[in-house]
DNA sequence: CTACCGATTGACT
DNA sequence: GTCAATCGGTAGA
């Protein structure tokens, strides 16, 4: 199994790690038995010039997480329900990566049976449901994911360039032209729409799919 | 204390 | 495609 990605790569640029997060694995080990999946979707939160991120107007309790060490998780609620993110740069920047979808590779079946009676493609299809399935909540929030245990991403390869593309956020209001969601072309556990928005190009050979 | 508001989801037309 | 249930966090009285 990869090493868990070490501090240095979640300590750089918020867009960049979001987008090289796209393919690596999110791991979940717990004593039934260890649960994987693929990260295919993610959204940059920017600690400057970002007025949709929760550290726009400054450290709360709740988003104290993001003014930490990067490389632990940020774990929120919304909605009644749990959102992961991986807190980037700084410390003391407010900056993370929200991932919003994973395409399970390893125990499914633990998965179902946090998330209950749904279709398998949406077990982890969404940023709250893939929470649920891996059972992350508050107690995570803001978790060392560079130990490799128990929760952390491991290391992988990078992606190549024909295989991602970027759109603006989801389901967000403010700051809404900027192109910080990032996910896989054609992969069927992106959440929201797969209308490309890659600054060099192009659609056509990627929209036939 | 109350009022407002989502980085959502699931049900429905 | 649309819509509202949902509930903790936050700001303000």
């Amino acid at each position: 199994m990869a090493r868990a990605l070490p501090r240095k790569f979640y300590n750089r640029d918020t867009a960049t790690v979001a987008r090289e997060l796209l393919g690596k694995r999110l791991v979940r080990k717990t004593e039934q038995g260890t649960m994987q999946g693929r990260i295919v979707e993610t959204e940059a939160y920017l600690a400057e010039g970002d007025s949709s991120s929760h550290s726009a107007r400054g450290k709360t309790r709740r988003n104290a997480s993001m003014f930490g060490p990067p490389g632990h998780a940020y774990v929120y609620t919304i909605h009644g329900r749990f959102c992961f993110n991986t807190v980037t740069e700084g410390p003391g920047q407010g900056s993370a990566v929200l991932i919003r979808a994973i395409e399970p590779t390893q125990g499914i079946e633990e998965m179902q049976t946090r998330r209950g009676p749904c279709i398998e493609r949406d077990l982890t299809r969404g940023p709250a449901r893939l929470c649920e399935a891996l059972g992350l909540n508050l107690e995570w929030d803001g978790w060392d994911l560079s130990k490799g245990e128990e929760l952390w991403i491991a290391d992988g390869r990078l992606l190549p360039s024909g295989e991602w593309a970027c759109s603006p956020r989801i389901g967000i209001s403010r700051a809404a032209g900027l192109q910080l969601r990032f996910f896989l072309v054609g992969n069927r556990l992106v959440s929201g729409p797969m209308k490309l928005n890659r600054p060099q190009a192009q659609n056509t050979a990627i929209k036939k799919q």
